[in-house]
DNA sequence: GTGTATATCTCGGGG
DNA sequence: CCCCGAGGTATACAC
């Protein structure tokens, strides 16, 4: 990890042309080569970047990084204030937990939780177009695609109308009615599904956990 | 700009749980407020971070960053190898060419160039669902909505799609025909596309730019 | 490799 | 503030 604090200026050819005038930042350089330039705000986020693989090439007071797609960084050094180094080493990684797949999980092992009788067909069920995250029958034994999000916005109930159509395609399953289910639905969302025949139900990540857990308990 | 770089253990908790190992990483705090703690890799994502507006105190060997939403992160230092700081200003910003925004600026002024005899109603057409980017009327006086993409994927013809569901309930457009632009289109979109009997058009940008300037060069 | 879906997405604009 | 859409999205995963 090597930190350069300079005053640079900066342009970039690739997908997109950019430029950086000249002012006073931070370049950060990574053992797996990726390049950053950070301004003193704006979030995580650099101004401009490269990411690996790429090469570096350092020439009188101008940095040139080139990838194999043909984009192009190029940084003019005007002043260097500080320029070191450090070994990090391997990082051991981030634990994550509260994502969609646990949300799908829990669902998966509890979709009882969804409706009375209901039970699973498989998670990940395939499509022509994309798995759907459950497919169940509800107690009438009427097939059900259950779409999962974290935060339900509208491209989940996009992507819920696609899984449809394919799915009353099959004879084997039509009709199909679909469920979006996450944590916290979005108003247009929850339009958009109603007009589409849709039904949406919000649950609690935590609430399913303690039944997992209390579930657990009884055995 | 604060650089820090030090051994830690580090935990968030917001809208997921996450939960760091010891490691020697990069602490970097920006003026805005905001913390960022960087692996030597992984692109220049930052392995955990805290976006402004935040809270950041430092206590016996842990700092504790809290937003104004309730979500908290908090850094275990075991042993630090340098800490420093730098007065970088405020930063002029980056400057962009090619994106979307032009496209759509160039085929507004441009738009007998998606079909002869076209004119423009407005950019930005509102639809309850969110504004179309074009809407024009063909030479036969037909609405036409325009969805324009840099990269045209299987998205951008749902969003089109979207918007003409909703267009051709107002009487005084009905019926309105959709065509799909981008600067290349996946093979995916063109046949979602064509499925649902929206056209589609391939534009070059710096072409379209040519005709800009000849044009302007007229006068 | 392409295609698809996720993300503590980030970021900016408009109401 | 929320909602919506764009992004050099990046990233992981399946085919």
């Amino acid at each position: 990890m090597r930190v350069v604090i300079a005053r640079c200026s900066v342009d970039y050819q690739g997908r997109l042309s950019a430029h950086l005038p000249s002012a006073t930042r931070l370049l950060m350089v990574k053992a797996d080569g990726c390049v950053a330039i950070h301004a003193d705000g704006g979030a995580y986020k650099p101004l401009n970047w490269m990411n690996a693989p790429n090469r570096l090439t350092e020439g009188d007071g101008e940095w040139t990084v080139t990838n194999p797609k043909g984009e192009t960084l190029r940084i003019t050094l005007e002043e260097v204030l500080s320029d070191s180094a450090w070994e990090l080493g391997i990082d051991p990684g981030l634990q994550k937990d509260g994502v969609e797949a646990h949300l799908q999980e829990l669902l998966a092992a509890n979709c009882t939780h969804l409706g009375d009788g209901w039970r699973l067909v498989r998670r990940e069920y395939p499509t022509d177009i994309g798995p759907v995250d459950l497919l169940c029958r509800d107690a009438d034994g009427v097939a059900v695609a259950v779409e999962i999000k974290r935060r339900g916005e509208i491209d989940g109930v996009e992507q819920l109308t696609r899984y449809l159509e394919f799915l009353n395609r099959d004879p084997m399953l039509r009709p199909v009615r679909g469920v979006f289910v996450a944590q916290q639905i979005k108003p247009q969302a929850r339009v958009l599904a109603t007009d589409r025949g849709i039904g949406w139900v919000e649950v609690d990540y935590d609430e399913l956990r303690g039944i997992e857990s209390d579930e657990l308990r009884l055995f």
